[in-house]
DNA sequence: CAATTAGGTCAGGACGGTTGACATAACACA
DNA sequence: TGTGTTATGTCAACCGTCCTGACCTAATTG
């Protein structure tokens, strides 16, 4: 084992307390903390219902949004998940082999790979969905302005400025 | 390659049109979606200047912690993020190595290393967060009850109910 | 017919996590 | 004193999810 270094005290910068540095109002620790655990929690529900199925996150990304527009070609996938094809392709097919989600050539162009969920795919996904959806809204109801629509701008407000109109994009189904 | 499945027609659970299932209040594809995308963007700030150090999120993690919490040890460092030692290991050497992080023997458990930011790694600390609390003051803005409790009360909502008295504590210094 | 496009695959590597096993130093206690 | 436990670190092997680069087929486009 390594020894702890020995140490000039000039090296620490923050013995013995604690000492915030300049108050500053733009560094919200609560907010951010708070925001990497509400994260992560949300994201656990899903996480253990998939590893029955031993699929991890890839698989419910796809799976999310292949059910949310059915018909995706792949091209569209990797443009939304900002992923390459490489990466996308043993998650694709452990979805396929499955029975998750099918691939259909494209009517108009036969180089097109259409995606669509089966039932089984689609129950899965609604049943992710449904978790997440239920901790949202409990986490509403906790709020002093019973309001949906402030934490949509919220969140939607969170989006980086030039990505909004893809995600509002995606989002026209129903908002 | 391999071809499209050939389908027979009830393989598919939604051809040619998205049909939403059961319109059902507990299934809030939009707020579920925005979260996705926000905590996306939220992060990618603090990767990106990350990259420059060649650290990834692990670190990132690591750094924010013991930056809220100086003088914290091993063990209570894993509780939080919930990994390994295995796992910290390289990651905690790094920082070490970088300069960003020491550790001491603890003063009264000389098996103990309580770890401490030096100076460099608190003002790496802080532009991270200072990065990501503008994302959220101007997510906050955006909003129509410009409320920054309601927002704190959402994300504390969305915790896992067991977990909240732990966040709770490591809130104590700031709410 | 030639070039481009949509998609798939193989190889190799990085990162961040896991489990299991083991080592060391320091503490706790009978 | 000695024995057991605790805090930490490390080695090895593995997995999931991403990457780049290179190459392939089939279909469309010109």
């Amino acid at each position: 084992m390594s020894g702890p270094n020995d140490l000039k005290d000039d090296d620490i910068a923050s013995q013995p307390v604690y000492q915030p540095p300049e108050p500053d109002e733009d560094l919200d620790f609560p907010l951010v903390e708070l925001f990497f655990f509400a994260y992560r929690d949300f994201i656990a529900d899903a996480d253990d219902m998939l590893e029955e199925y031993g699929f991890g996150r890839a698989h419910h990304r796809v799976l999310h949004f292949v059910n949310r527009r059915p018909g995706m070609v792949v091209a569209e996938l990797l443009d939304i998940l900002r992923i390459t094809k490489q990466s996308l392709g043993p998650v694709l097919r452990q979805l396929i082999e499955s029975g998750l989600l099918v691939q259909v050539a494209g009517p108009e162009d036969r180089r097109q790979r259409l995606l669509y969920p089966t039932q089984k795919g689609r129950n899965l996904s609604i049943q992710l969905t449904h978790m997440q959806s239920r901790r949202i809204k409990g986490a509403i109801e906790g709020i002093k302005n019973k309001d949906r629509e402030s934490v949509r701008d919220f969140l939607f407000g969170m989006i980086e400025p030039e990505e909004r109109d893809l995600v509002n994009g995606l989002m026209e189904q129903d908002k």
